[in-house]
DNA sequence: TAGTGGTCTAGACCACTTT
DNA sequence: AAGTGGTCTAGACCACTAG
């Protein structure tokens, strides 16, 4: 039974059966499951095989694994959830419509505090503010207000984002970073009402975006939508 | 060198440094990396340790790998995120308020026909509908709009829901399940902003939770915080 | 067809924590 | 003190796919 594998890896095979007993209630909160070594005889496959099993079902929240107090089936206290949020033009082609783009703003101008503080700039310094506007057939889908941190991207100052959106030129010419998100509900400004062609007042889902990278805050974005128009939804977990 | 655990796991020390490299440029998009064996001989560890580091970096979106092609630094072309939605009585504590529960309405109605058609229910048939609010000190800071499925948790009909909410009463009560989740801004209706205190149309971030156990369809919830009140985190990636 | 990643094994030692 | 999970190794075969 050297490397059993007839179409599924033996370690998949063990999460789902162990994944059953888990969503099927035979196995309820806080049950004690047999040790490692007493399931790999059970399956009959090798230890490595289980623990692989046991620990992606425990990054998983389905247990909580401690030395010496062995397994147990964990109590859902939390609830996580993936999402993911696709390219703006992805988005929209995907919705069967006709994605543009078009530019509002570009300016180097000062920054409001919060960002001067990320940025860590020093006070009187600007940054370059882009506005702009992603498009779905004639409904604007996303309205995107950013500020660059010209030490952080110098090269940014030479673009003119008339044709590439900052967002896509971002994700071309910075390396990996780090991005941390909150997802917010806002009422429109008068200002922001104009540009996205709605009622001031609408409710709109924000998605606030800062991009850190080697310690350094590049941008911080917010992405606008009209709340008809977008939402988010969770990736079906695995 | 057996089992050199000085204090890190190896295969973490392999993951470190490789990301160091992706995340410094040092390694740009689409580059070839050298394969496993190679890494192996160049950290001094086993091969099946330098495969769990590049197998947890490619989890994580920052490498892709294909067999006999190798491993390559992706680009990354959409953003994953991943928020933790905490129970709400944990949450309000954890802002130094006090959580208050108050149940509004527990009827068995005939449900909406998007309901009707999840629960799977004949034409006509009752649900149970539970309306109630999470208080953080003297604001509403949740209000939930919940449907129940008296075929799939028929316990939940002799249930008062008065002092234990129909979220903790279900996670307590059914046996690991299948959430899907949908992030979501609206104005707040008529009744939606008198429940909540707030002036109508005011923006809300809701949550809308579709709880499947068993390939049927347990619970259905709206939950509704006040913009200002509540926006959503993702957490620190690793 | 050759080379890459994907999985598996048997055995080992270590770290942690309950008893 | 003992038993659990966490990691590591050396070697092996398999599955996929670029050349």
């Amino acid at each position: 039974m050297v490397g059993a594998v007839g179409s599924q890896p033996v370690y998949q095979i063990v999460k789902a059966r162990m994944l059953d007993r888990i969503r099927s209630g035979k196995l309820g909160y806080g049950t004690l499951l047999p040790c490692e070594k007493e399931l790999a005889v059970e399956f009959g496959c090798a230890r490595l095989t289980v623990h692989r099993a046991l620990r992606e079902l425990a990054e998983e929240g389905y247990l909580e694994r401690r030395r010496r107090a062995g397994t147990r089936v964990a109590a859902r206290a939390s609830l996580g959830l993936h999402l993911s949020v696709p390219r703006v033009d992805d988005e929209v082609q995907a919705r069967g419509k006709v994605y543009r783009y078009e530019l509002l703003e570009r300016q180097a101008q000062h920054p409001p505090q919060d960002v001067a503080d990320a940025f860590g700039l020093v006070s009187g310094a600007k940054a370059l503010h882009v506005i702009c506007r992603h498009w779905a057939n004639d409904r604007v889908f996303q309205l995107e207000d950013r500020w660059l941190n010209p030490e952080a991207v110098p090269n940014a100052l030479d673009q003119p984002f008339v044709h590439l959106g900052p967002n896509m030129w971002l994700l071309q010419n910075v390396p990996f970073s780090d991005v941390s998100h909150e997802i917010a509900a806002a009422a429109a400004t008068e200002v922001e009402a104009g540009w996205l062609d709605i009622a001031p007042a609408t409710a709109l889902l924000q998605i606030r975006r800062r991009t850190v990278w080697q310690g350094r805050c590049v941008t911080v974005a917010s992405l606008s939508h009209p709340c008809d128009q977008f939402s988010l939804v969770s990736s079906p977990g695995p």
